[in-house]
DNA sequence: AGAAATACATGCAGTGACTGCAGACTGGCT
DNA sequence: AGCCAGTCTGCAGTCACTGCATGTATTTCT
């Protein structure tokens, strides 16, 4: 940042050969972003500190959320998906939450960089939230590949629109188990994501039983 | 509207002593969303449609959604409530979705309102996403409520905690159900809430058994 | 090489939600 | 009459975000 006025900086000089103007505006939104918060942080303050204009700000991001959290689609794991719908083990919801492993944004991307986007989100709600809303995306994907272990565990006399519609209602059980996950990563921080993820795996497990089926 | 500028207007003249000023905007608000829609009903045509500055409305409502949607806090319904925890019936998360009636809102407001202000929320997907993002604040108590059925069919291996923590899980699942039925709502408007309600009961209890226990 | 297309960056003016502040009118109370 | 409290107001400002017209560097075509 420093100095931003003049004419000076218009060409993005040295730096912007190297990093793509896209990435430095992520790294810089990052680490504002850790430093005074999410609604702290406006758009203003890391265009300065880049060295862009606002307009290239949005150019580039569609929102000052997106710079934070990226861009990268949220997308199903294609292996996680195979073992899934091979599998014929008795825990359908449970073997479902393996599937949100959480799905893998950018893949290759800087694993530092990543660490610290996982920080700087879980560290806001309001970006909590906007994360979540984005794996919604996958739910109707989510959907298709239930319907597949569903439809084995069915019987005859329901119809494929009502194996449809259980598919979905149960990829949306499913979204209220990464929220539950969500929300505990925000606050007991200290478990990783992984061990978390199969915490609550076991806590469904045992949870499943008791809320219908023969149980009780 | 007309002419806002001015002293005159200043006596928001007649109208303004029998209704108050914030029912008024609510119902502008609601029709004129109805009319164009959430995102092309803009504040200032609110104001201009009841007669207000743009500060007056910002003092009756925090948020422009706000003024749609209503600014009553859901909550849960007492004998509904003690119907559940006195219920000892094998369907856990399915009688548990009947708490959610909608948790009304406004009770003694006007029902004709509440029948626009339920079209407009179903009508705009951003609306119905606040919407539900109100629902969480009752989520706590929700597990709480919870709890108690959930402590009766646990075994005694399982701690407090577990117990508490699997009332939170099961919580958010239940938001998922709601989601699941928002969503069906937005799309066969046709059905009425409480017929879609009872949809969603039935296919959860088929559904239930597939997922997790000794089911398959 | 030179022209033209392409991609990225910019300033600028505008919209729309929302806030803080200070002033003004109202109705009721003493 | 004088005062308090509640309500309403304009105004100026912040912040996210958009459209448009322009500029410049790099690539590609000829």
């Amino acid at each position: 940042m420093s100095d931003t006025s003049g004419p000076r900086a218009h060409s993005n000089a040295p730096s912007s050969r190297g990093i793509a103007t896209a990435q430095r505006i992520e790294r810089s939104a990052v680490a504002l972003v850790l430093e005074h918060g999410f609604d702290s942080t406006t758009v203003d303050m890391i265009c300065a500190d880049v060295g862009v204009s606002q307009r290239t700000f949005f150019n580039h991001f569609a929102t000052k959320d997106a710079a934070v959290i990226g861009t990268a689609v949220p997308r199903l794991d294609e292996s996680l998906v195979r073992a899934f719908i091979a599998s014929t083990g008795p825990d359908l919801l449970a073997d479902a939450a393996g599937l949100i492993a959480f799905p893998s944004t950018d893949g290759a991307a800087d694993p530092e960089l990543m660490r610290q986007r996982m920080r700087a989100v879980t560290s806001s709600a309001v970006l909590m939230q906007r994360q979540l809303e984005r794996f919604a995306s996958i739910e109707a994907e989510l959907a298709d590949v239930i319907e597949y272990r569903l439809a084995r565990v069915s019987s005859a006399d329901e119809s494929a629109d009502d194996v449809r519609e259980q598919s979905r209602l149960t990829a949306h059980l499913l979204a209220g188990v990464m929220r539950y996950t969500a929300e505990a990563l925000m606050t007991e921080s200290p478990a990783s994501l992984p061990d978390l993820l199969a915490q609550t795996r076991e806590r469904l497990i045992r949870l499943l039983p008791k809320l219908g089926g023969r149980a009780n």
